[in-house]
DNA sequence: ATTACTAGTAGACGAGTAA
DNA sequence: TTTACTCGTCTACTAGTAA
C-alpha cells in the first residue's frame, strides 16, 4: 500500500469509516487531511482504484466505507506499531485452560515433528499438546506473535501423508518450560496449542477453564 | 509530522533505533524504504533537521538513534490505531486499590467541583478520592484514554486559589458506577483517582493490594 | 451545495558525480 | 566504500472551473 494512502484510511477509521459508510464531503476531507478539496477528491479515487474504500456517491454528499482489504492495511501498519511499542523481550497471553479437539497431538506425536523438537527446541513432548484458549481481548495479540520470527520446524511427508511446517514460539507457562506451535498454513484461531516435555495439567495442576499466563520470550 | 516521515521513523524503529544507535547507511535505508541511495540520504537529512533523529557521521558508516520527540512522534500514530482496533465503546484498565497520597480529595471536596459532578456526572461524591494503582503493563492504555475526549470539568477561583479543569471519565468498577478524574494539566502517574457515589472500599469490601478492573464507558 | 476535470506550478525523486 | 550535491524528469498538488 502507498504510505500516503494510510493517512487517509486512518482518519476516516478515526471517523467511524470501518463500522459504517460515513458522509463526508471531499471538502470535509481535505480539512480533516490538511489539503484541498480537489486533492481530497483525488485521493479518494486513488483508494477506490486500490479498493481500499467503497462509496455511495449520492447526489448530496458521498458516503465512504473502509473495504476489510483496507482494515487489513491499516493493520499491518498497527502490528508493527505493536512490535515497536509493546514488544520488549517477552510477551504475556492470557487465557484458560481448554480440552480443546485433541487433534494437534496427533501431528506432534509424529516422529517427523519430534526429533526437530529435540534438535531446534530442547524440548520432548510429554504426551500431546496442552490446549490454551486466549482470552477474547487479546486475540489480536497472535497478530504480534505471527508477525515474529519463530523456530521453523519443517514439514515431512510420512505413509504417503504430508506434514506441513510449523512454527514453534519458545515460552513459559508459570515458570514451565513449554512451546507454542502454530501450524505454517492454518486459520486464525483462539487456541494455542502448546508442547512441554511435562504433564502442565498434572505439574501445575491445572483443570478445564482455569487461567493461565503464556509468556513467550525471544 | 510530515507524514511521510513516520514511515522512514517507523522502519528505523523496527530496525531497533529507539533503544540504540544502529548502524545504516542511506543505501541499506534507501532498500528497506524502497527508495535510492540518494533519497534516503535526503531522508535522513530532513529527519535530522525535524529534530526526530540524531546521527553519528563517522568515516564508515553513520550511526542513526531516534529521538524522544521522534517517538513522542510515532506514539501519536500508534494511539491512533490503538482507538481504531483497540476502543469499542469501553476500555479496562486493570490495576490493584492504592491508599495513595489523599491529595486528591482535598481537591475534589471543592464547592466548585461538586456541583458540577453533579450536572455533568449525575454523581455526588462520597467521600474523597478512590485511588487505583494502574497495572504497570497497561500504563500505556491511558495515552489512550486522555486522546479520548472526556467531560469537561472547569476550574474556577476560591478564596484567592485557582483551581485548575478536571477531565473527567464515567467509568464503572465491578459494576459501581463511578468517574475518573484527571487534572487537565498533571504528569502521567499511574494512579487513577476515582470518585463514586458509594464508599467503595466498604460497598466492595476492598483493601490496598486487591486487584479491580476499572470499565470506561463511552 | 456537491464531485472532479484541466492546467500550471512546486516539490519529490533518481542519475550522475564530487568529496 | 561512504554521504550528499546538482540537475533533469516526473509526479503531486492547488486554482480555476465545469457539470
Amino acid at each position: 500500500m502507498d504510505e500516503k494512502y494510510a493517512f487517509a484510511l486512518r482518519k476516516l477509521a478515526l471517523l467511524g469509516a470501518i463500522d459504517d459508510h460515513i458522509s463526508i464531503s471531499s471538502r470535509e476531507l481535505g480539512e480533516t487531511l490538511e489539503m484541498s478539496q480537489q486533492s481530497a477528491s483525488k485521493r479518494i479515487l486513488e483508494l477506490l482504484n486500490a479498493q481500499l474504500i467503497t462509496r455511495d456517491l449520492g447526489t448530496r454528499k458521498q458516503r465512504i466505507k473502509i473495504t476489510p482489504k483496507g482494515v487489513e492495511e491499516m493493520k499491518r501498519e498497527y502490528n508493527e506499531y505493536r512490535r515497536i511499542f509493546e514488544l520488549t523481550d517477552h510477551l504475556t497471553i492470557h487465557g484458560e485452560v481448554s480440552s480443546g479437539m485433541g487433534e494437534g497431538g496427533y501431528y506432534i506425536c509424529q516422529e517427523g515433528y519430534m526429533t526437530q523438537f529435540k534438535e531446534k527446541l530442547d524440548l520432548v513432548p510429554f504426551h500431546g499438546t496442552f490446549n490454551v484458549r486466549i482470552d477474547p481481548n487479546e486475540i489480536s495479540k497472535l497478530d504480534v506473535l505471527r508477525s515474529t520470527a519463530g523456530i521453523l520446524i519443517e514439514g515431512f511427508s510420512s505413509e504417503g501423508r504430508s506434514f506441513g511446517n510449523v512454527i514453534a514460539y519458545k515460552a513459559r507457562i508459570h515458570n514451565v518450560d513449554c512451546a507454542i506451535v502454530v501450524p505454517e498454513r492454518s486459520h486464525y484461531v483462539d487456541i494455542l496449542e502448546i508442547i512441554s516435555p511435562y504433564h502442565l495439567r498434572r505439574t501445575l495442576s491445572l483443570n478445564d477453564g482455569d487461567k493461565v499466563d503464556v509468556k513467550i520470550t525471544f
